[in-house]
DNA sequence: AAAATTTTTGCGGAAATCTCGCACCGAATG
DNA sequence: CATTCGGTGCGAGATTTCCGCAAAAATTTT
């Protein structure tokens, strides 16, 4: 895809924000017209600059009201374990974010659940194998974005 | 908000999933009308079930490819520094998302910079404070969600 | 620096999508 | 059993997006 001008980085700026605006409702704030915007916009999901859009349901709401980050560790000995962990925490509704780090310990979790007994039921279904060597829980207090 | 019944639960895991189906994509999938599944959309939004909506921006493309988890430990004797802490993390561009945590840390940061001399100039810039007792860093390999 | 080429713009109409009133259906209530 | 209440499908009207076109702007060539 060729360079991303200021009106695209600002047009994503926006979209980042709120998916849902409008042609005119962009076009009044990046100062290009309606056709010019969604035309923009068009072109930057066709060239995967702009992934997907997703809707944001409250946690809340939807009733999983406890968050918690793990920080696992895994036995040394098993690197090709971590693609079959990986494919198998996409697959749990639980894991909403899953990433691969280097350092100390080797995967970072966020886990949605209502509540410590789910919690609970998850962590020994999930992380008692023997290839897990160690897992932190650190339970949400509060989060930002 | 009354409660949600199997409709509204699909329509959300579809919307979860890609909040630009339109109506009669979401009738199709869900066996209602287009119209139905609209005026249930609608007041998923404004009874804040959906809190909002968000295009996701291809951190590569977009030249943020470099991707940090941060967790943050603070001298125990500050606890009035943490909402202090927060709303300055709120403002950072770098910060993408903040939790404040239970456990032997107090944060959990997920930072996104274009490389390492620019994570470096944000480490220097933030984390060198006195009330900010140690910091790890954990680069991130590769993400699923 | 002028000409030629390419890219992007704004306009306007067509197509798609969403919104809303209406009549109707089914469950809950008296 | 009648009534109310919440929800449905239909369809017209409003809004939004899409797309072709000519002009303007930017880029490249000569």
């Amino acid at each position: 895809m060729a360079e991303l001008d200021k009106f695209d980085h600002r047009l994503l700026e926006l979209l980042q924000e709120n998916s849902r605006l409008t042609g005119s409702e962009l076009a009044d704030r990046v100062g290009l017209s309606s056709a010019a915007c969604l035309r923009r916009v068009q072109r930057l999901r066709e060239t995967g600059v702009i992934e997907r859009d997703v809707a944001i349901v409250s946690p809340k709401v939807f009733g999983k009201k406890m968050m918690v980050i793990v920080l696992l560790t895994m036995e040394r000995d098993r690197p090709d374990r971590y693609m079959l962990m990986r494919e198998a925490f996409a697959k749990m509704p639980e894991v909403v974010q899953c990433h691969h780090v280097t350092g100390a310990h080797d995967f970072v979790l966020r886990i949605q659940v209502t509540d410590m007994e789910e919690y609970s039921a998850f962590v020994d279904r999930v992380f008692h194998e023997p290839y897990i060597k160690r897992y932190e829980s650190l339970a949400v207090l509060g989060s930002l974005k």
